[in-house]
RNA sequence: GCUCGCAUAGCUCAGUCGGAUAGAGCAACGGUUUCCUAAACCGUAGGCCGCAGGUUCGAUUCCUGCUGCGAGCACCA
């Protein structure tokens, strides 16, 4: 029976609630999984395992105060089974399990593996994200867009929905036209080579002189030099000649742009290999552009769009402080907006989606409001089956990023700052020991783990300040924190196995034999990790409906706690033992290596056997 | 001005459906290694949950108002 790695309930919650719920009044009208959803660990470790508030059952009681209600409760249940304890504090029921029954209901699922998604789920979802733009630098704040959308993309193939991962990239448009402005007019023939290496973020630089050439022309022109508006008015001019030429296919400029898209595009082919995300679709604006117009030109011609000052666009009046849409420029070419009316178009016709997110950062919510609403007043009756999911900017220690004041950090330095400091400060001493290859390989991981997590552990509507030497330190709540972790979990297993001691196969399937060597975990710090590692679906299943994947970086940052706790106590040791007591250990440690790294995997996290 | 977001420990942040004594990480102080990885673990200290009302048996959580910070608001994406 195919099941998706997220529920709404957990493994022991759902055991204990068909122990409970014969014993709940009918009158209480709770079904079992309402029964599975209202138990909760406890405020405090030696409360138990469980609890479980006595408030909603007040009703079914005549009223009675929810503290009597547990106290009756405590008398009641059945203390033979799963429940090993029942205790009544105050309105909650307290639950201490037997622990031969928690290792049943929780670590074989774990153990035998999570494998690969199934899908389970009839809403099929496109996300879209990354949506770089050629001719421009990829920088640490397109970082944050690619972890979200990549760890969207895992957890709703994990949650059992069928996934269209999709990028769209901006490969036509102003910033174009002022890149090639300058690398037509500015530059030299000789100047026109790029470097062989970074050819993308070289481009990006000639679209920043550009950028800046042009807000310092503005500058002086505003303050009256007559000189700098001619000059501005002749790049404008050039432009827009450009653009208008860019959107005819005009074919000399064509050579020129499939010559220098390139560039970017093989720059980001590369980030996007390193960073192990990867697309089903890759749409390009250049795509959608004439579609884009010719839309706009049969809803103005149909009246649902208007003229306003020399563009088309619609009156939307439902946004209030700012009802008009623009959709076509006055000289005729096309915008953002443009184009996401036939972007919209596409996807449901190609894909035949049912749902169609879009990652993008908060200060595109208007645009985004504005789109679907336009889309609606068009007929386009999807428009209700597409959403938005904004997320806060990255800003520096010194402020927001600039590429003006030269403040970004671009992926490349990125990249090898983090991998440089990862192999000088844990790795090197590994030199010599290890590969090369397995050194380059796990500094690759952990780099992963530093700037995911970091990315992705946090609200989407929480700004994060980058600080890169902070991010580096790789203390406490991190990404590596929770890789190492695992790591130590790998080692107590393969040093097991070097002693012979492995777990027997046959285990996880019999019950008996389980109920054995479950028995055994008796240690607080055993019963604690078992309760942590039932809290996987669950996570899986929040970060999943609510599209939050810092829901699920909370949890395993908890579940690693749990992990090390476990792995630091001496009375916990694996290799030691025999017997029952050996299997049930091995068992927990098979589990909750595989629960943390199959968890920082949904996160796009990879984790390396040994650090 | 209008719209949206944020406000919780010294700092950075969690806090599921409104429920027990509001939790982590960093920083500070003290402790743990004859080692299944000290990138770890344990302990101490640290709180007007921005302010004022409202709903409720019960509010950090829901509602209203206010204050502070940030973002967006016509030819950029």
């Amino acid at each position: 029976m195919p099941e998706a790695h997220s529920r709404s309930t957990s493994a022991l919650a759902q055991a204990v609630a068909a122990v409970l719920h014969p014993v709940l009044p009918a009158e209480a009208g709770l079904s079992l999984d309402d029964v599975a959803g209202m138990l909760a660990p406890p405020r405090a470790k030696n409360m138990g395992d469980l609890a479980f508030g006595c408030f909603r059952l007040r009703p079914a009681y005549d009223g009675a105060p929810p503290p009597k209600i547990a106290a009756e409760l405590a008398e009641k249940l059945p203390t033979d089974g799963v429940i090993a304890q029942a205790v009544a504090a105050g309105p909650f029921l307290n639950l201490t399990l037997d622990p031969g029954s928690m290792a049943a209901a929780v670590l074989p699922t774990l153990a035998r593996g999570l494998g690969e998604p199934v899908v389970t789920r009839d809403e099929k979802v496109m996300v879209e994200y990354s949506q770089p733009n050629t001719h421009k630098a990829f920088h640490v704040g397109h970082m944050r867009n690619v972890s979200l959308g990549d760890a969207l993309v895992r957890l709703l193939r994990a949650h059992g929905h069928e996934v269209v991962a999709a990028n769209y990239l901006g490969d036509v448009g102003a910033h174009i036209a002022k890149c090639l402005w300058w690398f037509l007019d500015v530059l030299t023939e000789e100047e026109q080579q790029p470097p062989n290496d970074g050819k993308g973020e070289w481009l990006g630089s000639l679209y920043a002189k550009a950028n800046n050439q042009l807000v310092d022309w503005e500058t002086s022109a505003k303050a009256g030099d007559a000189d700098a508006q001619a000059k501005l008015d002749a790049a404008k001019a050039r432009t827009t000649d450009i653009l208008l030429k860019l959107e005819s296919r005009d074919p000399e400029l064509l050579a020129v742009w499939e010559k220098t898209r390139q560039w970017s595009l093989e720059e980001f082919d590369e980030i996007y290999a390193w960073s192990k995300v990867v697309f089903d679709r890759v749409f390009y604006e250049s795509e959608v552009d004439e579609p884009g117009l010719k839309l706009v030109q049969e809803y103005l011609d149909k009246g649902v769009f208007v003229e306003s000052e020399g563009a088309i666009g619609i009156f939307n009046e439902e946004i209030k402080h700012m009802p008009f849409f623009m959709l076509r420029k006055g000289d005729g070419t096309s915008l953002y907006s443009t184009k996401d009316l036939a972007l919209a178009n596409l996807k449901f016709k190609d894909f035949a989606i049912d749902r169609s997110i879009y990652v993008v950062d908060m200060r595109q919510s208007d645009h985004f409001k504005h789109v679907f609403l336009t889309l609606k007043k068009m007929g386009f009756e999807q428009a209700e089956l597409c959403h938005h999911v904004p997320y806060e900017m990255v800003e520096l220690p010194e402020g927001a990023m600039s590429t003006r004041k030269g403040t970004v950090i671009l992926f490349r330095a990125l990249r090898e700052r983090m991998l440089g400091h990862l192999q000088e400060a844990y790795l090197d001493k590994y030199r010599g020991e290890w590969s090369d290859a397995e050194i380059d390989e796990t500094a690759h991981a952990l780099a992963l783990g530093a700037i995911k997590y970091g990315m992705l552990n946090r609200d989407v509507n929480q700004k994060i300040v980058f600080d890169l030497e902070a991010w580096m330190n790789l203390e406490g709540n991190t990404g590596p924190y929770i890789q190492y972790s695992a790591a130590r979990l790998g080692s107590i297993l393969r040093k097991a196995k070097e002693a012979g001691k492995v777990l027997d196969p046959a285990l996880v399937d019999n019950a008996e034999a389980l109920r054995a060597a479950g028995s055994e975990l008796v240690q607080p710090e055993e019963r604690e990790l078992i309760g942590a590692l039932d809290g996987l679906r669950l996570a899986v299943f929040n970060a999943a409906s609510h599209l939050k994947p810092s829901l699920l970086c909370t949890y395993l940052h908890s579940l690693a706690k749990a992990v090390n706790r476990f792995s630091t106590n001496k009375k916990c040791k694996v290799i030691d033992q025999d017997g029952d007591r050996l299997q049930g250990r091995l068992l927990l440690v098979t589990a909750a290596n595989e629960a943390l790294r199959w968890g920082l995997w949904q996160l796009g996290i990879p984790s390396p056997q040994r650090m």
